[in-house]
DNA sequence: TAGTGTATATTACAACTGTAACATTTAATG
DNA sequence: CATTAAATGTTACAGTTGTAATATACACTA
């Protein structure tokens, strides 16, 4: 995906079904989501032809059936909603979100250390860079 | 504040001015903001007065102007930004955020820092609880 | 082949957003 | 007091989103 569309929310729940199992016949996805949300079956329809339009699923006819798949993979699209997130919050401070965060949601001590590791490795890459330039 | 606004995109610009610096007319947040955008004075008007609807700002008159402030923090509109920015990108998990953001962002080395003392209070007072509990 | 289920396609409609133009009120000025 | 300029208020309008209802096409059954 070179350009990434913008998802809105409603329809990230859908592309979230199809990055857990992909391809899936509309039938299928409306199985999935009348599961977790209380959504009319139209309703998902409409929402997965609006991401057919946007491109960010495509899909195959088979017989009557269309198989849908997702045309940008899932960290693609975490990664432009991070980017939305630092843009809007600007400038770019995460610090008060993540003190935020633990504090609301009290993370296990293997989450927080998962998150540290993250750290670590992105201060190495740090290092890196700064050994390159 | 007890329930967050939802604040949209361009809103947000104008929240920030006001988070940097308020009581401030709409005429110094129009010059402020036409500074950094390329929005008409009405455009900026416009935008602040759905955020008084919204109850995201107050103002008090003083004669014939109205001086505009926060209802909420910026703290708290971060938070808020987060917290739905969790929810979209699922299951709360926020690992693939942080990882998505150091991959975008290189943090700085003091900014890692910081972020990593976070999350070791955050670990300290995971223990205490545990010890409470 | 005519009918009947299913799939997909078209249309709807209000709230929210981005982006403004136009109108009205009111403080200050001549 | 009448005029004007600056503030605020009202209205606009198209695109997006949430949430569906209705219509149409086509594959299988009788």
């Amino acid at each position: 995906m070179a350009k990434i569309p913008k998802i809105s929310e409603a329809e990230w729940e859908v592309m979230k079904v199809l990055w857990k199992n992909s391809p899936m016949t509309a039938n299928e996805i409306v199985d999935e989501l009348k599961g977790k949300t209380r959504w009319k079956r139209e309703t998902i329809r409409t929402l997965i032809n609006r991401l057919v339009q946007k491109k960010a699923l495509g899909f195959q006819k088979k017989g009557r059936q269309y198989h849908y798949f997702p045309l940008l993979t899932e960290a693609e699209g975490i990664k432009a909603e991070a980017e939305s997130f630092v843009r809007r919050i600007g400038g770019g401070s995460i610090e008060p979100m993540l003190a935020a965060f633990v504090e609301e949601n009290q993370f296990s001590a293997e989450k927080i250390a998962k998150l540290k590791k993250i750290l670590t490795k992105a201060e190495a890459a740090g290092e890196d860079k700064k050994t390159n330039n």
